[in-house]
DNA sequence: GTCTATACTCTGATAGAC
DNA sequence: GTCTATCAGAGTATAGAC
C-alpha cells in the first residue's frame, strides 16, 4: 500500500500508522500485537493486513518515515550562522520535537535500546555521515574561540539525551515533579540557560 | 522461591535472574518469553517455573532488587560535604553505573518507556520523596551561594538522562564515535568538565 | 528437582463470502 | 474493500513420570 489511490486507503493506511507508532512505542515491536494495532486504529486485523503485508512491513513503514523527520533539526544547524544562536535554537527544536511528537521518540528508543535491529544501517549510513559534518563545524567554532572547547560528538550526545529523556522518561518525569509543573517549559528555560553558560568560552 | 535453601537452588535461582535481566532489559516485558530467558539461564522451561511461579514473578524480583542499587548514588550525596564536590561524585557513579550495569538501566529505562506499569508506585513512594530531600539539600547550596543557581530537580533530570544515555543508547553511541573510541572514558572527562563549569556561580 | 508431554491461549497470517 | 472463520505456530503454564 505504497502509494493509496483513494480517499479510504489514504485515511485508512494513516490510521494504521498512527495506531501503530502508538502500540510500538509503548510496547517495542515484539510486544506490540496487530489486535492492539487494528484496535487503535478501529478496523479489523484481516482488513489492517490488506493494507500492510506484515507487522513487520508496518513496523519498516514507520521507521521510515521517522528518520526524516528525526533528523531534520540537524541538518538545520547552519555553517554560517552565528554558533551559540545555531546550537540553542538546535537544542529548542530538539525539544519541540520531544513535546509534540513523544510517541516518535519513544519509538526511536525503543528500537535503539532492543539493539537497533532495523535501524543499524540508517544509523551507520545517515545519522554519522551527518554527525561528522555537522561535528567538524561546531569544532571549527572551537577553533575560531565563538564557543567553548567541547568534544564536539558528546556535546550532541548530551543535546539529544536531555531533550528526549522529557518524552522518553515522561511518566518519571511528571511522576518526580508532582503537579503543577510543565515539564516542557521548564525544561527549555533550564536547557537554555544550561548551553548559554555551557558554550560561553 | 523467596529464600533459596539449598547450593543449587541459590545458583539457579541466580542463573535466572541474570539470564531474565539479559532478556528483559532488550526486548522489554511482552518481548521477552520463558523459552529465551530458560535457554539463557542453562534450564528447561518447566524448570524455571519451578523456581518462579510466573514470567511475572520473574520481572517483579528482578525490578525489585535494581531499584535498591539504582537509587543508592542519590542517597549517597552528603548535605554535610563540599557541595560541587558531592555532584560532580554523584556524576561519576552514575556513569559508572551505566558503564557496570546497563543492563539494569536498560530495564529501567524499558520499563518507563512502557508506561512504568510496574514502577509507577515506586517511583512515586520513594524516588519522589528522596527527589525531594536531595532538591532541598542542593537549594540550599545555591542559597548559600556555593553553586550556581539552576532548578534542582532538571539539574537532576540532566545528570540522569546524560548518564543513562551511554548505557541505554549504547549501540547508537558506538556507531556514531565510529572505532577507536572508549565511550564511558571520554564520557568521565566531558561530564566532569561540563558539571565543573554548568555549577559554577 | 528436573524432565517429557501436553493443555490452553494468544498471535500472525490466510481463505473465501459478500 | 471489508468481514467471518479459521489455521499454524508460538507462548504461558500445568500434570505427572522419574
Amino acid at each position: 500500500m505504497t502509494k493509496p489511490r483513494t480517499r479510504i486507503q489514504a485515511r485508512n493506511s494513516k490510521a494504521i500508522l498512527d495506531a501503530a507508532l502508538e502500540v510500538f512505542s509503548s510496547q517495542g515491536f515484539r510486544g506490540a500485537t496487530l489486535d492492539q494495532i487494528a484496535e487503535v486504529a478501529g478496523l479489523s486485523k484481516p482488513n489492517l493486513l490488506y493494507y500492510f503485508p506484515s507487522k513487520e512491513a508496518v513496523h519498516v513503514a514507520l521507521l521510515g518515515q521517522l528518520l526524516k523527520t528525526w533528523l531534520d533539526p540537524l541538518r538545520a544547524i547552519n555553517p554560517a550562522g552565528d554558533p551559540k544562536t545555531e546550537i540553542i535554537s538546535y537544542v529548542r527544536r530538539k525539544l519541540e520535537l520531544s513535546r509534540d511528537f513523544p510517541r516518535e521518540s519513544r519509538l526511536f528508543a525503543n528500537e535503539i535500546l532492543q539493539g537497533a535491529p532495523r535501524l543499524l544501517g540508517v544509523i551507520e549510513g545517515d545519522l554519522k555521515p551527518l554527525v561528522d559534518e555537522k561535528a567538524a563545524v561546531l569544532s571549527r567554532w572551537m577553533d575560531e574561540g565563538k564557543i567553548a572547547r567541547l568534544p564536539p560528538v558528546h556535546l550532541l550526545f548530551s543535546i539529544w539525551s536531555m531533550t528526549q529523556h522529557y518524552a522518553d522518561f515522561d511518566v518519571q518525569v511528571r511522576a518526580v515533579l508532582g503537579p503543577g509543573h510543565d515539564p516542557f517549559t521548564e525544561a527549555g528555560d533550564f536547557l537554555n540557560g544550561l548551553f548559554e553558560k555551557l558554550l560561553t568560552p
